[in-house]
DNA sequence: GTGATTTGACCTCG
DNA sequence: CGAGGTCAAATCAC
């Protein structure tokens, strides 16, 4: 998940509580106890794995001056006392500094729902599964594009990794108000498996345009079902 | 004081 | 042994 963040140093709210429990630096990053004469070896090849995950292709030296960021670690705030497995690792981009990457793992199960006080009554998160959604079978990234027709203004729009593949992750770029083109990276994830997305306000249709290299391509119209059923907080 | 964050040490796995 | 991820004591913010 790409996210643009009004903040300097953290994105946006996406509606969840989380804690902070870890922190490692990627290579050039300015930590206070180190500078670039202390790399290691492995900090090294993090930033190449980096680089190659964005589809960066830099070159070494390019990429310590641009790199500022460290990645941090998060897990759901009621993982004590309700078992929520969901975390997320978040830094900052090298292409743009108001952007960040967050990877999310695992779905949560605590119920929460943060954005139960906004304003609108309709701007709660709808936990939807795209049933009919033929992933392609990705071995490595598949290209998706989707367009959201919101009945209100999108405010944002989350691709959930499958519950059943471990290790899956799902980026996107967040683009303006009701279309958003996004890369959608699920190593491993299989044809009959599902993927979960999560809107903050409550979408007409979502067509999705699936372009990954198996597929040449594929359009298909989302049906939803709303897993979450009616709410608690209208 | 309490709760959250920082940060080097530690753990696990390939 | 290296790398990603996590722990937990110290520190920080309120």
């Amino acid at each position: 998940v790409r996210v643009r963040s009004m903040q300097d140093d953290y994105p946006a709210d996406d509606g969840y509580s989380w804690s902070k429990y870890g922190q490692k630096d990627i290579l050039g990053s300015k930590h206070p106890r180190s500078d670039l004469t202390h790399l290691r070896a492995h900090d090294i090849l993090n930033f190449q794995l980096l680089c190659h995950r964005i589809c960066a292709r830099q070159s070494l030296t390019q990429a310590i001056v641009k790199l500022n960021s460290h990645r941090g670690y998060y897990r759901c705030v009621h993982r004590p006392e309700k078992g929520c497995e969901a975390t997320k690792q978040v830094q900052r981009s090298d292409s743009d500094t108001q952007l960040f990457d967050v990877v999310y793992h695992g779905e949560h199960t605590c119920a929460e729902n943060v954005h139960s006080r906004g304003e609108s009554a309709r701007s709660l998160p709808h936990h939807v599964s795209v049933s009919a959604g033929v992933i392609p079978p990705a071995t490595s990234e598949s290209q998706v594009t989707y367009e959201a027709v919101s009945s209100g203004s999108t405010a944002g729009i989350h691709f959930m990794s499958p519950a059943t593949s471990a290790g899956s992750q799902v980026t996107y770029e967040s683009g303006s108000r009701s279309t958003t083109t996004g890369r959608f990276i699920s190593p491993g994830m299989s044809e009959s498996q599902v993927a979960y997305a999560e809107f903050w306000t409550w979408p007409d249709n979502v067509d999705f345009m699936l372009n990954s290299p198996i597929n040449e391509r594929l359009d298909l119209n989302a049906d939803f079902v709303d897993e979450t059923g009616p709410s608690d907080f209208d």
